[in-house]
Parts: structure tokens; sequence; C-alpha cells
DNA sequence: TTTTTAGTTGACTCACTAGTCATTTTACCT
DNA sequence: AGGTAAAATGACTAGTGAGTCAACTAAAAA
């Protein structure tokens, strides 16, 4: 099973290189050190590589902002930039994938893939409105659409920049520049002083109807159990320690190799709390299993 | 010769619609209603055939924003706000070239075209330099790359608005639109409250020699007569009246279908001034071959 | 009318690649 | 050691697509 993903690293790093349909599934197994035959009891066609691939990676890089997000006790606009700063450090993580990704011409080839990609583009879109109105409030709604594209499109350009520059940009302040550009364009619509351009009609095909059948089912059930210890915290009195060591494990999670050991005493220090039992325990089961 | 204009016309709708890798000479040679054998008496290689369509679009797409940003009598903000309605109204144009420019896949498959690729973003940037500069002063020089690459990331963004939303969208609104955001980002760099986040270092790939060799080189026969005009024009007494002219010039070459007599007809007005004549000949040499 | 020339054709070659499967190798168990 | 199950292999199939070329056609020249 670890093949697999050794399979799904070189796989990665070729694709990433040189493009989906410029390389062969030849080069993949050599790459691997493998025969082409054995690349096919591990992955029934190229299609179905490229999506393991995307399921593997997706939620790596995408679920740290998410979890990021929960937390409450950031102030709104901190988190935001928190949350870039987040994503962007996933990005330097996987570099490889982010250029497959961004190439985007896998996309094309395939039904299953293309649906896939509109879910993820669905997902983003959603998650920039929620950050949205949490930061500027519902009197942006009129100009949600104008900011969401235009936050996207600062947001992937930075993104190949770091891919190329990794060494002298810097997630966290790249972060916080985003949010600080996105505030002065937010304020500009605010004051009534510049008119929408886009609207949910042309937009429609970006907001995706979230309870549709299709992939990402293990990404999502580990959201759910996030929220929902989350959500349980926030209830409780003295919730403080207990979101400290939500994050925390959330930190230890984005570490390229998480401590196992750490996080089974976070988890420990959590179910103590008996309110908190049931939501830690699922969460640890999609963290750890075994 | 007719045509080869017509294979061009249908390459350039597949290599849109499905991408380069994904139509083969075949199909191209069908939808035009010749023979596959025939394609290849007008161009050598299916390379061939995609550098001879930037080649061809290229320059219908850019040059106009060019010749807009020689009229001096503009004022700065208005002319960049106008170049950018220009260059949207030549995507509207040449909706499949852009389609086709957009998806970039075919740039990864050839050194000459990833060559061009460069040098086309190399005059992008320089001509955006020249208009920030113009706009917002000698001030903005030290976060020039910032505001270019945010400048180019917005604009590439609503292209591809545009591409799907001819409808709705509106060439004059969105340059306007986009230069405001342009200004509001600036001024914040102006103000000092910003601090930059790239450099001449790590944009340097962006900025391309401009003495190389390479293609383009009619383009640039008439960016030379256009420049040498308006040039000329400038060092007139009533200049006005003659920049009307080499506007109105410019206007028509925009059209669709371009009135040879009303060109004929302006060129000789300019002609009649004995100090334009030359650059006049030069230019009309350049727009009305034969 | 016959000859020459230019343009057009589509069957063919060659190279490449996704995917298969009979055979061999390895690893494990008795 | 011998036997068996699982894993790995690479030659093979079938399909595709770029590019070629001898044969054909149409039109211009003689």
């Amino acid at each position: 099973m670890d093949k697999r993903n050794a399979i799904l690293e070189s796989a990665v790093e070729l694709f990433g290189a040189h493009g989906y349909n410029q390389t062969s599934m030849q080069q993949i197994a050599e790459s691997v050190g493998i025969s082409k035959g054995s690349l096919y009891s591990y992955f029934q066609s190229k299609e179905d590589l490229i999506i393991s691939i995307y399921e593997h990676y997706q939620q790596l890089v995408f679920e740290r902002a998410f979890v990021v997000g929960l937390d409450g006790n950031l102030p709104p606009m901190e988190r935001f930039a928190k949350q870039f700063q987040v994503q962007f450090e996933g990005i330097l993580e996987y570099k490889s994938y982010m250029k497959m990704h961004m190439r985007g011409e896998s996309t094309k080839n395939s039904e299953k893939l293309a649906a896939m990609e509109h879910r993820m583009r669905g997902r983003l879109f959603s998650w920039l409105e929620q950050n949205l109105l949490d930061v500027y409030g519902k009197e942006i709604r009129p100009y949600k659409w104008d900011l969401m594209w235009m936050t996207q499109s600062i947001y992937a350009s930075y993104m190949m920049l770091l891919i190329s520059h990794d060494d002298t940009l810097n997630p966290s302040r790249l972060g916080a520049h985003l949010v600080r550009q996105i505030t002065l364009l937010a304020n500009d619509f605010l004051c009534g002083e510049s008119s929408p351009q886009l609207n949910d009609d042309m937009m429609k095909s970006f907001s995706v109807s979230m309870d549709k059948e299709g992939a990402f089912i293990s990404f999502e059930k580990r959201e759910k159990a996030w929220e929902s210890l989350y959500g349980k915290i926030k209830g409780i009195d003295d919730s403080r320690d207990y979101v400290n060591i939500a994050n925390r494990i959330s930190e230890e999670c984005r570490e390229s190799e998480p401590d196992k050991l750490i996080l089974k005493g976070l988890f420990r220090l959590l179910k103590d709390k008996e309110e908190l039992r049931i939501e830690a325990e699922e969460l640890e089961r999609q963290l750890l299993p075994e």
C-alpha cells in the first residue's frame, strides 16, 4: 500500500513537470522503478491515476485553511489572512501537485475530473463567500461576486508566483498583503463609489449545490468532524483552553510528519472533558486511523 | 492564398474549442473541406500551423491598444482605460483565438512557441510599465512590479469572464473599472501604507530585452510607422486636427471590415500636410498593401 | 487537341501509447 | 525442500495521429 503512494508521488511530479498528456504510463512506471503492468494493479487506468492524485492532494491543501477558519477566537480579518497564509504554506509543500493542477489540461480529458474541478471551484467560492461576509459584513452582498472574483484571481496569481519564487516570498506576508488589497476594493464598493460588474446570473456556474453526489466524501467527513468538535467547544464554559487544544491539533496535522504521540495526547486531553468525548473520538478516528 | 486564411480560421476555432493536442490535422482538414495532404502544402507541420496562428492573431489583438496609447491628447488615466477597453473589444472579436491562447497547452509543446509567448509577455509588461508610470508618476517605481503583476492578473481574469459572458459585460465599463481598481491599489502603495512584495530580481523573467531576434517583425514595423506618424504630428503647430485624423484612421482599422476608401481619403488628408507626407505614406503602405 | 504545370488527394508508413495477459519471480507457508 | 499463492513483468494488441508520396485532376499553355 506504500507503493501506491510512491506511484502517486512520481506521477504528480511528472504530470507537474511535463503535463498529463505528455507523460506516458511507461515513463511513470520507469520513474517509480516498476513495470507498466504493475502500475495497472494499483490503478485501473490513467484517468483513475490522476483522479486518485486529485483526491489525495486536494484535501491536503484545502483542509488546512478550512480548519483554521473554524477557530472563532481570531478576529475575522486576521483569521482570513491566516487562512490564506496556511493555504500558501500548503501550496509550497505540494508544489508539484499545484503545478499539475494549474496546467489544467488534465481536466479537459475526463468528465469525472471536470466534475471534480467544478466541485472544487464551488468549494473555494463558498469558502470565500463565507469569509467575505464575516469580514466585511452583509453590506458587501451586492458586490460579493466582484469581490470573490477579484480575490480568487489575485490569489491564483500569487500562487503562481509562489511556486516559482518560494525563496523570496513568504506566506504570512503574502496572506496579509492579499487581505489588505481585498479590503481596499471592498471599501471602495461599500462607499458606493464603484458599481458591481458581475451578478448572480453570470456567476451561476460557480455556485455549486453542495448536496450533489461526487468525490471528496472522506474529505467532507473529516470536515464535518472538525466542525462539530469546534461547535461543541463553543458551547462550553471554559472554551478558551479547549480551543487552544484543538488549534494545537490542527497545527500538528499541518506538519509534514505529524507526531502521532502528540496527537494522541492532545486527544486524550479533549476526551477528559465529558461533553467533547464523542466528537473528539470521531475526529481522532478520522485523523489517526488504525 | 485565401485558403491559407480559411485554414487558420478553422484551426483556431478547433484549437480554441478542443485544445491543441486534442485536435488532429485530419479534423482541421475536414472542417476546411480539403484533404490532409493539402494542409501540408500550406503549413509545413502542426507546429508551423499554430505558430502562424499566433503570428496572425497576436498583432490584431495587441496593436489596437498600442495605437490608442499614442494619442497624447487624452489624459493619461482615461487613455489607460481606453486602451483596456480597446483590448477587451479585440478579445471579443477574436474569441476563439483568445480561448486557444488562454488554454496555453500549445506553448508547452514547442521551443519556438514558448519563446514567442515569452516575448509577448515581455511586450505586455513593458506596455503596462509605461502606462503605470504615465498615470501614477515616477513615485510608483518601487511598487511597479506589484502593480504590474496585479494589473495583469486582474486583466487576465476579466478576459476570461468576458469570453464566456460577452452579452452582459461591456468593454468600456470594464476598462474603467479595472483602472479604478488599479488606482486604489496604487494609491495605497503611494501612501506608504503597504510594502511591495515583488522586486526586480524575482521578475527578471518578465523583462524581455526587446532587441532579441524573434517573430513579430512585421508587427513591429507597423508599430514603428504609427509611432513616427504620431511623433511627427506632435511637432506640428495645429496638431489637434491631425491627431483627430490619425485617431479616425486607427478607429477605422479596428472595424472588422475597414473601409479602404475612407482610409485612402484620410491618408490623402494627412499627405496634404507636407511635413507628414513621408510618415503617412509609410503607414499607408503598411496598412493598405497592394 | 495535346502537353505541361500546379494543385489535390487519400492510402500508407512510422512512431507512440493505453491497456492486457500469459509467463515468471518472489514471498510465504508447510 | 517442495508447494502454493501473490506480485511483477514485458511482449503484445489495438488504436491514433503526424507526416509522406505516387497517382490523379483540372486548368493553363502550346
